[in-house]
DNA sequence: TCATCCTGTCGAACCGGTTCGACAGGAGTT
DNA sequence: AACTCCTGTCGAACCGGTTCGACAGGATGA
């Protein structure tokens, strides 16, 4: 290993004007820079981070914490890690991505050791037990996705309230009267997924508010599961006109569930949705619905955190950011109206 | 901070004795090791991962390079990063993960500053410019994906050559004298992807071997791209009596395809595949296929990356290890023999 | 001409661990 | 009683950077 006393030696200097030289800190004079710029490239001089980071207390380095869930509809999850993991490099963080099922620790066994100057919690919960550790230790951190308690919480995510009202007013124009509301599985309420009843919640308040009949259901995530549930939830109820669904796995498996049934989309059926971007192009959906900026999230996370830790953690106050989603209309959908 | 001079004045050592408490490379009395660890656990003190790094040169990370091809089918790659990160942290590693497009400059740079003590390397190309690099550094790597130059160099991939032969085994069998094969997109040959015509051409000398017709097609990788590429082969191809599938989006969209067109398995066609096992759980696939074990795979890699850290660089050879695939039957594929 | 300021560089201290050699003192040997 | 050996602990050096204060020497100003 070729250390910064080697350029020293080789160009005649100090050590610190070495270092001087990398970090532009001090004043050197050009031909002295020139002398050392060489002998950096001729020995193929990189500093070392650990020692930089024991001298500077920065290690450039993001810990990204996620979980995966075994019933968990995977795909969704890479659609934050990609942006997370761009964002970072283009200001010169690397990440360091932890999978560990004990958040708390792995928070205080990454923090209290230094290995990173910030954290990114993925798929938080109402009740994340993450949260409080985050509190504990010195580094700031930034959530994608909303706890209960947003209290000095820098927190980004969908609005999924607003997601639900933009989809109920959009069948309510179109005149549907009856509505079945698939949401994610019932499990994942039970993990404390709040945007499972923001949105619910909400869609259901907007439809009663309209004399709307909604019916929700929880829906699953494993393949044949999948199948069967939405085959009785539509057996259920024949007379809805539409059929909303905030849930992964169904979306994409609903081409083939309906094309089974004879359903065709939208003179039979109509059909929102609320999916990401990425997922429906992967999936080449058909179905209009509100789109989630998975990429926007992610990269707005990581500016913030990065921006909180350069500017020191009281310095930017901590901001709870709901994005605003946007509709997109592929004609999903029938207009029961008389025109 | 709390650092260890501040637990050795507490415990009224030296610090010294506290890291060899801690390190246990030397006996220490039982009396001053309750004092210590009753010191670590009154002040909450964790070591200083970079000053360990710099005083051992010994980081405990791993460096896992990835990237994400837009054209590519994603919900793949996540099933290896899951099985490296979770044997990683089993040995008391953390991954330190990179997308960056640029592998060769990210190896050095992360190698020459010492960031990991070895890398990971995903979905290796024919010619990967990353495996070169790789020897340039003082860090050992493993590779899962064959490069065509194996000179020197660990890796660990399925055995396509035999997945393939299983496969036509299995038609032959079962007396069918032309299938058609779809592959993965032409691209991914471009870029070097080796497994495309690794079990693409023993797919066809195979066959050829039986005299049996084979049509070899590149599939897609997008949504609808898919589809109507799909039914252009069945189209072009109405006497074949089974298909091969080598192609993640092609076979998690055969079902719909398939009903669309009114073609029931095995009845009027037969189907075989190659996907990996988590793939075909998630979208709930009935075919019968061989199943590649990406688990195993990137426990393996990581297992032997790690034997290869500790061991010193050269007391472990380097070994290219293919994972003989098994098929899993599911009954997709109809026995045209008289009986 | 002398005090003052600025520029460029150096040496030393420091960050927080690990590790080697030294050594005190008690146990075991002869 | 003198010697050797072993156990437990300490001090100092080291890993490879950064940063602060000091200072030489030339430029500037009065």
């Amino acid at each position: 290993m070729v250390t910064i006393g080697d350029v020293a030696r080789r160009a005649g200097v100090s050590r610190s004007t070495v270092s001087y030289v990398l970090s532009g800190k001090r004043a050197i004079s050009v031909a002295t820079q020139h002398r050392i710029q060489e002998a950096i490239e001729e020995l193929g001089f990189t500093p070392n981070a650990g020692a930089r980071a024991l001298a500077t207390s920065q290690t450039m380095v993001l810990g990204l914490l996620l979980q995966f869930h075994a019933d968990e509809f995977a795909p969704a999850m890479l659609q934050y890690v990609l942006p997370v993991s761009e964002t970072a490099r283009a200001h010169g963080y690397d990440i360091l991505m932890v999978t560990d099922a004990d958040g708390p620790r792995t928070i205080h066994r990454i923090g209290d050791s230094n290995m990173v100057d910030g954290f990114v919690l993925l798929d938080v919960t109402a009740d994340d037990p993450r949260v409080p550790s985050l509190r504990e230790v010195h580094q700031p951190g930034v959530l994608i996705g909303l706890p209960r308690d947003t209290h000095e919480v820098d927190a980004i995510d969908l609005d999924f309230t607003e997601a639900a009202r933009i989809l109920v007013d959009h069948l309510h124009e179109r005149g549907h009267r009856e509505i079945v509301l698939v949401t994610p599985p019932h499990h994942v309420v039970e993990r404390g997924g709040s945007y499972v009843w923001r949105f619910r919640d909400a869609a259901i308040e907007r439809a009663a508010r309209y004399g709307i009949r909604i019916h929700a259901h929880y829906g699953e995530a494993q393949g044949s599961a999948v199948r069967r549930s939405m085959n009785q939830i539509l057996d259920t109820w024949p007379d809805a006109t539409a059929l909303m669904v905030h849930n992964d796995a169904t979306i994409a498996a609903l081409p083939t569930i309906l094309h089974e049934r004879g359903i065709r989309v939208p003179d039979d059926l109509s059909v929102v949705s609320l999916y990401s971007r990425d997922f429906g192009e992967e999936f080449s959906l058909p179905f209009t619905a509100v789109e989630s900026a998975a990429y926007e999230l992610g990269h707005t996370a990581v500016s913030r955190l990065i921006e909180r830790i350069q500017r020191g953690r009281e310095s930017v106050p901590p901001q709870v950011q709901l994005i605003a989603p946007a509709i997109t209309d592929r004609g999903s959908t029938r207009n029961l109206l008389p025109s």
